[in-house]
DNA sequence: CGCTTTCGCTACGGCTCGTAGCGTAACTGT
DNA sequence: ACAGTTACGCTACGAGCCGTAGCGAAAGCG
């Protein structure tokens, strides 16, 4: 989930070890600047302050901005989990709320948006963003529907392809519309949306199930 | 939706006016230097070079870079439309497929993102965001509205405060699952996926309206 | 033809970037 | 204990962009 340019399992038997207590200090200097500075207002010489190291450790694990800002990032979340709340719409509901809440600091708002914004020109942090943070959102969906599909809410996948499509297109509207709502309408997520939401969203799954 | 900074309404009887064609002139290089070099590599010394325009006439003008490519993109969003298809369905079908084709365009995806990203600090740039771009596309989904209510398609609203909340949610799903699609799981928006889409999204708002 | 405002151009200080070079610190294998 | 290897902190540097100031010329208006 960090640098990891050099340091693939086990290589690098000799030599002084990188700080592992400095990666932290960086990345969470790199968060404490998003909050005071925004984006744009960001410097590496700065974090590189803020963290007590010098500027040219921080060059040594990350290529520049974008890549040390995605690994900050993606640390936030660390903490989304599904606890299981009894039923498909109590988890969703709940998941919604844990996404909105993250993304409602100031330092996940303007750093999320600015390295999708740089990612749309830079494939390979594309790809880092999906690994660090979109695939661990996605896994949420799909521990959701095993569940449900074990209590019976929902019906054991048939055609695993039209499954597969199914799964995206949920992820999308309940990823998208959190987003949406946060950062470009800029109102809350709070509990009357989130029921509203689940309540649509999971009628119309149903009504796509019954009638097909 | 260009500048105003001093040229409101009919202010400015006196002195060499503005040069109409620099400020289209600016705004087609912005979208220009916005696709070949995206955000982060965007200079306005660059700009004004393309624009065959001095670097001090642009800073006349603009702000900054936030500012000039909020105007720049907003620019893209004119063509948005909304022709009567005959149903609901095909009305938001259709809005989804013009809305994704504008945000496929690669001035589009680094500018919108980037802007965004600023918005989340500078309140004033969030403000020129909204009444540039996202109220625009608001209004399609008043105008969808309407006409669904108008064919019988969907009750009129009875409690106004509860329809605007019902408008505000439907807009969050749509534009959020639109650029979450486009944007962040970089996936094409085609017809398909407009369709699922559009499907579970009608059933769920049915099912949301028969039983409260 | 004066008045006013914008234009293009040049120049500037200030800031950040990303790298190079150096001496020192930390850890490993013999 | 000692040599080998790698990371570290520090300093310095050229390069590039920012945003502004100052100037003379151009373009409208009364």
């Amino acid at each position: 989930m960090v640098a990891d340019m050099q340091s693939r399992g086990s290589a690098h038997r000799t030599g002084r070890p990188r700080s592992v207590e400095a990666d932290e200090a960086i990345l969470a200097a790199t968060r404490a600047a998003l909050v005071d500075l925004g984006w744009s207002g960001l410097t590496l010489g700065d974090v590189a302050t803020r963290a007590g190291v010098a500027k040219t450790t921080l060059y040594r694990r990350w290529a520049g901005k974008n890549e040390l800002v995605v690994d900050a990032v993606a640390a936030l979340f660390d903490e989304l989990e599904l606890p299981d709340r009894g039923t498909l719409a109590a988890d969703i509901e709940g998941v919604v709320l844990q996404f909105a809440a993250i993304l409602a600091r100031p330092e996940a708002k303007s750093g999320l948006l600015a390295v999708l914004a740089e990612s749309t020109r830079d494939d390979a942090l594309r790809e880092r963003i999906r690994t660090s943070v979109v695939d661990r959102q996605k896994r949420l969906v799909l521990e959701g529907r095993a569940r449900a599909q074990v209590r019976g809410e929902l019906p054991p996948e048939s055609d695993p392809s039209s499954a597969d499509r199914t799964v995206n297109l949920i992820f999308d509207m309940v990823a998208g519309a959190v987003v949406h709502r946060t950062l470009v309408s800029a109102e809350p997520v709070d509990t009357p949306w989130a029921q509203s939401f689940t309540r649509v969203l999971l009628l119309g799954l149903a009504g796509a199930a019954s009638h097909p």
